[in-house]
DNA sequence: AGCTAACCTAAAGAATACCTAAAGAATGGC
DNA sequence: GCCATTCTTTAGGTATTCTTTAGGTTAGCT
């Protein structure tokens, strides 16, 4: 099994260190960042399972690299601040933390959140596990290869489930019908690339929680499509 | 979409522009230089998607003009000899160049590796190289293809999108109609190049953040319009 | 102030991109 | 070899976006 894998960002050096040692104390692989800008790169090349964030960072604010961080990940995020604001608190939650600890806080109680909102993620717990991808209410998992809605489990065909599968690992990012063709139907394959939307108009119905729900796949005209994090 | 704009470099001006032909064909923008000092100077105006070049030039030696546009641009380059030797293809490609093309060449062959290596580009460069762009209350993602004022989503077409992101991207220089209708619509698209005044005036009002705040794109009176970051 | 040239903007028509349903082609299981 | 499923292509309808036009506005000059 594969150790998950945390970053904390956290100027405070102390502090972060603390909590590096308890983390590693309960079996987790971490990495400490101390500012904003280089946790956006450590986020892309570390791909943590769960990200500890501080709010209150030197060169940025922790909200800001909340929302960009979701813009490269769906890893659970886990707010820490001095401040217990009620105001903070949603505003943290609604820009896409998971969760959120104020300071001063127990190493015990830190752990039991990093461990609840693994398990949530459904991190570490079972094997191999780790690969599932989840946003909202959809849920993949690319082992079994199976998609689900409100823990519903879809009827996708393997065209389909490739190209959600896709799209999901590149949250926000746009793709042009050309690009996704050739992405997955193979470099120098030609053929319609019409296709892909088809593809995509079968997908939306299926994966659609309710009628009348924000499209989790986004069309931008003129250019492509995206999966949004931001309904 | 934006066409890709493609900088061939060949002494040789029947094959320079047998190429030329073919790109355009293929939908490209693209300007043929015949020697290796302009070339540079086009790499730098002209800002190229991506960079046939030949080995073989009369001024300066092909992999010394690769050595110094690497300097200038991150955009693949594809060489082109007449000496399939392999001791040229492995210095090419260790110099940074991305590709290799022996002549006497197919112009099928040629169109495909320009394809492949444009696509290539897109995907990997995505990642890393784009960053998020902000001016004041305003803040640009060319990844997610997103603008928003005071992070507030706005909706952009298309053809405004690209527009700001090229103003943006070149602050405080100042262009004219028929230059930006020229590098956003092709080199050798032909139409009313006020067509762009009606794009930057359907955008001033887009990302206005309020009634009488001033405008980040200036009429230059006379010259053109800028995007300035002194407001 | 009046004039001119340059610029702005609203609006309409043209062009384009997108969506969806449905039919035809390919694939894979029995 | 046949049937069921999935994939691809096609085509028509729709909505959005782009381009053009034309009249109004502004800035700069004499």
């Amino acid at each position: 099994m594969q150790k998950p894998r945390i970053l904390v960002i956290d100027d405070e050096v102390e502090i972060a260190n603390l909590i590096e040692k308890y983390l590693l104390r309960e079996g987790y692989s971490v990495r400490v960042v101390y500012n904003g800008n280089t946790a956006l790169e450590a986020a892309q090349e570390y791909e943590p399972h769960l990200i500890i964030l501080d709010i209150l960072l030197p060169d940025a604010n922790g909200i800001d690299i909340c929302i960009r961080l979701r813009q490269l990940t769906t890893a659970p995020l886990l707010f820490l601040s001095c401040k217990d604001e009620e105001a903070d608190k949603v505003l943290g939650l609604t820009v896409g933390a998971d969760d959120y600890v104020t300071k001063p806080f127990s190493p015990g109680e830190l752990m039991a959140r990093v461990k609840a909102n693994l398990r949530r993620a459904q991190i570490g717990g079972q094997s191999r596990s780790d690969e599932l991808l989840r946003f909202d209410r959809l849920v993949i998992n690319p082992i079994s290869h199976t998609v689900s809605v409100d823990d519903v489990n879809l009827e996708l065909t393997a065209k389909e489930f490739e190209l959600l599968l896709f799209l999901v690992q590149h949250p926000n990012q746009v793709f042009s019908t050309e690009h996704l063709f050739h992405r997955l139907w193979g470099e120098h394959s030609l053929g319609d690339t019409r296709t892909v939307l088809v593809h995509i108009s079968n997908l939306r119905k299926k994966i659609q929680p309710a009628p009348g729900y924000p499209e989790y796949i986004a069309t931008v005209r003129g250019i492509g499509y995206k999966f949004r994090t931001q309904l």
